[in-house]
DNA sequence: AACGGAAATGTGAGCGCTAACATTTCTAAG
DNA sequence: CTTAGAAATGTTAGCGCTCACATTTCCGTT
């Protein structure tokens, strides 16, 4: 294996430009670029040009301690990158970088054994910071998240015991516009397919649905909640379970989208038509939700903008600014409903 | 900004483990593990273990002179995470590396005016190899891809010109499938939307459609090939420019899925239903193909696969195996035809 | 008991850069 | 002209590791 080293170093450059390194090494840097004289970094910069010369990473990484790339921290790799949620992610935080002198890389929880505390995802993964992928159960152990030396940030189900700043979206806002719209249609008697109950953000979409409606003066009984755990196949099976005709229940609330197209489906096997019998709205507005049959009327939530957010704040603080206020805090971007076809307006049949 | 350095090094093993750092070293790696007594080994993985240490991936990366990291050579950033194609090849790539001790990292073009040659990709990037998506016109310049002093391997649209390895399907042979099986459903008069002159890709998939319908003794017009840029509105604006009723063509075969839609967007503008009216066949099977309606007929590209390949075939170059025979040479990866509901057997009306 | 050679371990230099401090050069006020 | 202080530049010492080579230890053979 031929052995490319640094064919052009920054010695090569003070050499030939008549400078000392250092000079050299500040003429490279924005924050020091001032401190050199503008004569010298003209003639610096042209030596620079002319012999195409590039920093060595590796050793300004090992020098300065510090790599400007950040980890995006998965629970596991397989399959991420065919989801929707993951793309978004991916997406928002290299529309972040892009402007910026940071780079990203995928960092993966291969290994459960291991502790993997700042320390290690510093120096062996080489990252300076960390947006965390909160969904998975395994970080809901505050154990497992002891990477709270690292500056970490949080994406989506923020835990009340866990000190890293989050960013997710205004879960309990989102419940109340899928309620109140349902509401609006004329809509009475709803049952909700819930989220696991270690999922926070379940839990704070749920609260926002029953709020409004508790507003309106509209109950829903224990029996119209039914468990799942995210998947299609888990509302599937519950409303399977659960539903009953003579409920005379008229609209659904999922969740989440994939538990939504769980639950059409199996109405649809029960002869069921959505939404001309009944009305499902989900939630999270995911890339399959226009292209479902019906097309899924639901409450959007922004991925691509929370991990922009998420980045940005990460960012700004490996920067030195906004130093107070990093951890404990909660940073909450918008909600909006999406209307499609999935919801009618309620007629007394 | 707390500067978080490496707590301990490998100083601090070697003096508890009462021997010199190059025996800690030497224990490190699976390469040179054999070189150390079982009992020294025994013990330094003790100590190892005792002070939760990992080696400092700048150190090793600046005295080694590699990084174990592999870069996906992007021709931009925005939004590529949102594609179905690139995620697949993220989903490949990082199969491939579950069972590596390489990472990946995602390179792109930002800057066009720089020269980005395999010294500046290695030393400023950081990577010890590449793999390049080659399907922007960019890199279809020869002077673009002057990575050539850095191990690299070409996803896609083979170009004859240029030297790195190759992975790619089996276009060829992607275009006869599709000739036979709309042969066998009946069709005679074929129309053919291609891709763009400079797609290598497009060039093989319309020599296999034709070939085989050539020696089928079927030959299609001039004017029955209408020429898009790979997009779904290339082919809505060729379909409806080059589409005539008196030509009474029964089938379209398109290049690429996308092109497949705006083909089957025009023909239902046209109040031509498919496929009752007219069959059409796509190619790649890209994520919405099974969700389009009518679900698409057409030839799976294992892009995930390739990409899988392509990672293979770099790693193991890069750890010295298969040293002769990786340039000037192409992996290609079987094809096959996956049948939905977009192609209908012909029946004289 | 002496010896050769393999196995195990150690030494020293250096990868290319930056941080901290030291020194020189310039500028403007007395 | 001095001289203080700012501006510009230089010097030194690592960062933590691996490489190439040197040295020591061990074992079986004669």
């Amino acid at each position: 294996m031929r052995r490319l080293k640094s064919k052009v170093t920054i010695y090569d450059i003070a050499r030939e430009a008549d400078v000392s390194i250092m000079t050299v090494s500040r003429a490279l840097h924005p924050e020091s670029r001032d401190k050199v004289a503008p004569s010298t970094l003209k003639s610096i910069e042209a030596v620079i040009r002319r012999f195409n010369y590039t920093p060595n990473s590796a050793a300004q990484n090992l020098s300065a301690a510090r790599t400007k790339t950040i980890g995006i921290l998965l629970s596991h790799f397989r399959n991420v990158f065919l989801s929707d949620y993951y793309s978004k992610i991916l997406s928002g935080v290299s529309n972040e970088l892009l402007h910026s002198d940071y780079r990203f890389k995928i960092v993966a929880l291969k290994e459960r054994r291991t502790k993997w505390d700042g320390y290690r995802f510093k120096t062996a993964e080489g990252v300076d910071g960390l947006i965390a992928i909160h969904w998975h159960p395994y970080f809901s152990n505050r154990e497992n998240l002891n990477i709270l030396d690292l500056p970490c940030v949080v994406i989506n189900d923020p835990q009340r015991k866990v000190r890293p700043h989050f960013v997710c979206c205004d879960n309990v806002k989102g419940g109340e516009l899928a309620a109140e719209y349902l509401f609006s249609k004329g809509h009475r008697r709803i049952a909700v397919v819930t989220g696991p109950a270690w999922s926070q953000d379940s839990r704070e979409r749920v609260t926002g649905f029953k709020g409004y409606l508790k507003r309106m003066n509209v109950l829903i009984p224990k029996n119209f909640f039914w468990n799942g755990n995210f998947l299609d196949d888990d509302a599937y099976s519950a409303v399977r379970k659960h539903f009953r005709k003579e409920d005379r229940i008229s609209a659904i609330f999922c969740v989440n989208d994939h538990m939504a197209y769980g639950t059409i489906r199996q109405l649809k096997e029960q002869g069921i038509a959505c939404p001309q019998q009944i009305s499902v709205i989900g939630f999270d507005d995911e890339g399959g939700a226009r292209h479902f049959d019906p097309p899924l009327t639901t409450i959007h939530h922004p991925v691509i903008e929370i991990a922009q957010k998420a980045t940005e704040i990460l960012i700004n603080y490996l920067k030195g600014k906004n130093q107070r206020n990093f951890y404990l805090k909660k940073t909450i971007i918008p909600v909006s409903l999406i209307e499609r076809n999935s919801v009618k307006a309620f007629k007394k049949r």
